[in-house]
DNA sequence: GTAAGTCATGACACCGGTATCAATTTATAG
DNA sequence: CTATAAATTGATACCGGTGTCATGACTTAC
């Protein structure tokens, strides 16, 4: 509503302020050589005039902008808008914007196709959920434009700066002695593609978990999907048909976990009563699922929030650098119970 | 893998082709003032040097960005994501790129952030799903601002070129015409908030539905939710427990719907046989549940898509300037059966 | 053959910031 | 009080593009 229709420049902020628009830059950049009371008539005039830099400019002489990219090729879209809401909750405010950028990781073009868009965008930083964060040539590429990442996966593949771990074997660890504590010994494994890191690691954690407690995974009682619905039903159909039906289904996503529901009832098997089923992820379906299903969380949102707040500096918040741990939780509802 | 650890820019283009450079900024501007043998001489060494322009330098002299803006407010990510993903589908390739900007529509503060957002990063445009696509005064300042947008929603509210209508209405007309032509007749309505423009536009439709085959709403047989699947296991109780209790529930959208699933089997109640339910948008959820529900769907990936189109200049696409239209469908599964 | 008009091109300023380095002011030491 | 060092400040170039306008080359008209 001012008179001007047009947004202040820096210098008519210096003209204002009776200084040289490199001071008013000092100002901004909090360059501490400036004296107290010129840096006060400037920043008096900025807020009244309501000046911001203009990103574009600043970002020309920067030789780097202000947008933070969000590269993923994620099958289940679920992962990545929880992924980025807690990076918006990271950048809220701190100046810095969120560019998104879906990519196919299999495109034999994709490292041209990332090396231009992060050397013409000049982005501040990049996070990479999985399973884009396990490719390591677009880490190299990284690497070599010496920009500023974020790796989201389930295992340490980067130093601990660039890297945020997730731990999912633990979670499935967790869900085999659930399962085993609760009697069964026949436990059936729906897995991902081998493909996926995540996959791979959730199997492991899996293993050992039933190791704890003197069991092993069944070789006949293993089916690998492709992290969808119709695979779970797919590979549920296979397993309750057999003659030695799994009493448990431990699926490495809640997706293929679902497709085990289904594949129940058109068996006529009842959860948990026939077969107990506990999936990974705990969205939101599963809570919704009849009856509500066990699921290993994994907080998703706060491990966007976490990977944000390792690449923006973000005057808003100032909390310790300190990393907390990324733990995945099993969270039991009904649809485990005891064997029998 | 260049000899040149950096990126090429317009004077190096100009340099080895041996003009100016304002003649290479015009043979990228596609200026029809250049001489045949001069713009493929540049266009030549453009594709040698695998130069492209800096969208940061040409975004300052052209005083805008090459960003588009997606500004949502929505409880329901699921709608996020997909009209993310349709936005992206329409902009890949288009060079511009894709800032995600969450918002509290709420917020007294709302307009006066907007302003900033979209003048400091001098967006090229802007895409405003519902709800916050109903606000009359943020469309106001994005008029203000001379910015170009495209408002989503289920109710004309601007003009054509900036206003991307679902017709929500239609959808929800279809799902009362359904449950009518299977001889409901005591049929109940879980609606959305009033303040969502959705809302009341699914409601007028569903009546206008109903008005068709005779029938018109009991008030008794209407509860408000909230769009949450909690408010619709709340609702759903309240109708379930009535003594006349309806045959069938429409639900203005599968969260609340995916309730009454819940409060359907915690009284006791079998879908579809005691209870017909239908729901609205055909989320993931409507086909994994058990059994498989009923819901209108709404193409949101679709209109994402065609925002995008109506927005961006994609040289990758040259579709025809119709709009097609977008309806929504109901798509009928196995939560919905004649009455009895 | 020359004047006038069109086409193609480039010189230079500018978009709104920052970097460099010299100039000026202020503080400290002798 | 003066010499020297340290703290402030600003003039100017530059980041990588585009806009404006003048200039030179080439046509066309007479």
């Amino acid at each position: 509503m001012e008179g001007s229709s047009r947004r202040p420049t820096i210098n008519d902020v210096a003209r204002m302020a009776g200084v040289s628009k490199k001071t008013v830059s000092r100002v901004i950049n909090e360059s501490p050589f400036v004296k107290e009371d010129t840096r006060k008539a400037v920043q008096t005039i900025i807020r009244e005039t309501g000046y911001a830099p203009d990103p574009q400019a600043r970002g020309l002489a920067f030789r780097r902008s202000f947008l933070v990219g969000l590269i993923y090729d994620n099958p289940n879209p679920q992962h990545t808008v929880s992924h980025q809401q807690g990076l918006l909750d990271a950048m809220a405010g701190s100046g810095f914007e969120l560019v998104v950028r879906p990519v196919d990781r299999t495109s034999p073009r994709l490292l041209d196709e990332m090396r231009v868009f992060i050397e013409r965008q000049k982005l501040f930083g990049v996070v990479l959920p999985s399973p884009v964060s396990e490719d390591e040539r677009l880490a190299a590429l990284l690497q070599e434009l010496d920009v500023r990442y974020v790796r989201i996966g389930s295992v340490a593949l980067d130093e601990p700066g660039r890297m945020l771990v997730s731990h999912d074997g633990k979670g499935a660890a967790e869900a085999a002695r659930h399962l085993a504590d609760l009697g069964h010994t026949r436990i059936a494994l729906i897995s991902g593609p081998t493909s996926f890191r995540s996959s791979v690691e959730r199997r492991k954690g899996f293993e050992a978990g039933l190791a704890e407690r003197g069991l092993s995974l069944d070789p006949a009682l293993v089916k690998v999907g492709g992290y969808t619905y119709e695979s779970g039903v797919g590979a549920a159909k296979e397993l309750l048909a057999l003659k030695a039906r799994p009493t448990a289904v431990f699926c490495l996503n809640d997706e293929m976990a679902t497709g085990v529901y289904t594949a129940a009832r058109e068996a006529g098997l009842r959860i948990p009563e026939d077969v107990s089923v506990v999936g990974f992820d705990d969205s939101s379906i599963a809570s919704r699922l009849w009856p509500p299903m066990s699921s290993v969380r994994l907080p998703l949102r706060d491990m966007g929030r976490i990977a944000g707040e390792m690449l923006v500096p973000n005057p808003m918040r100032d909390k310790p650098k300190v990393q907390p741990d990324i733990q995945p939780e099993l969270i039991v509802r009904a649809s485990s119970a005891k064997v029998g």
